[in-house]
DNA sequence: CTTATAAATGTTATATTATTACATAGTGTT
DNA sequence: AACACTATGTAATAATATAACATTTATAAG
């Protein structure tokens, strides 16, 4: 047995890992239909199977959605225990996003509590600006 | 004249008023077609008419959109100057959304730099978790 | 190895969300 | 009236996402 247990149960399908390699190495954010047409020559030729890597990789904290912008980055938070705390800053000029890992940050909103004193159990903050780039 | 200048700068064109009256009642957020199909006895027949209303009443802050949800709630922050800084609690199983106003929160997220010392315009921020009720 | 089960894949069709483009009408200013 | 600006009406289409169902592959148990 070459792969061990624990190694097979992080593992990625073919589809996933495809479609991991391909977000892994883009510099910006990308969107299901990109992804789609730039991995057709690898055989996944369906919406379906985009959407359902794309799920389980959100799921896994491989990947995270930029809800506003519909689009797909790779966590580099050394592969997210956090798919359940995520928070980026984009730029509203050259759309750079980046993944923000703030100690301080997570710890307040982790433990942060409203009137009704409801905890959370996941969040998800996005900060616009200018990147120093566009600035 | 009756109405002075700065009550009709603050002022809803017709069909903005007609989709914020809509949004305003509703107790949970409304998606883009539920609210065009609500309309259509008003007059108001097609796509863009809706989303040029959301997109303007989005800017005033009359109204935000929840972007995990694609759907918008009326702001009951006194007509939100806070368009550009909105913290919501978003139930998982039924769905209710409420917008969270904290000074302490909006503080700290006002106030908030990251490691190039970026600093924000706007932020959104969405919480996931369940309600009272669903608890 | 066989069987059972769950996970992943392939495929077609369709649903949902959002925008482009262009014509027309109203509003406020000079 | 002439102009600029905002809002509206309308048709077509683009972009994003899911449903449904058949098939295959991976994992675990007996
Ligand atoms: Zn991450
Ligand atoms: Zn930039
Ligand atoms: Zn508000
Ligand atoms: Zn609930």
């Amino acid at each position: 047995m070459v792969i061990s247990k624990i190694d097979k149960m992080h593992s990625l399908s073919k589809n996933q890992q495809i479609i991991f390699d391909l977000i892994d190495k883009s510099p910006e954010p990308l969107k299901a239909y990109t992804i789609l047409f730039n991995v057709q020559k690898k055989g996944i030729k369906a919406p379906p199977q985009v959407y359902r890597a794309l799920d389980k990789l959100v799921e896994m904290g491989k990947i995270h959605k930029i809800e506003s912008r519909n689009a797909f980055i790779a966590c580099h938070n050394s592969s997210c225990q956090v798919a359940k705390a995520t928070a980026f800053s984009i730029c509203e000029i050259c759309e750079k996003v980046t993944e923000i890992s703030s100690a301080g940050l997570s710890k307040y909103l982790a433990n942060f509590k409203d009137k009704d004193g409801m905890k959370y159990s996941k969040y998800n903050l996005e900060f616009f600006g200018l990147c120093k780039k566009c600035r």
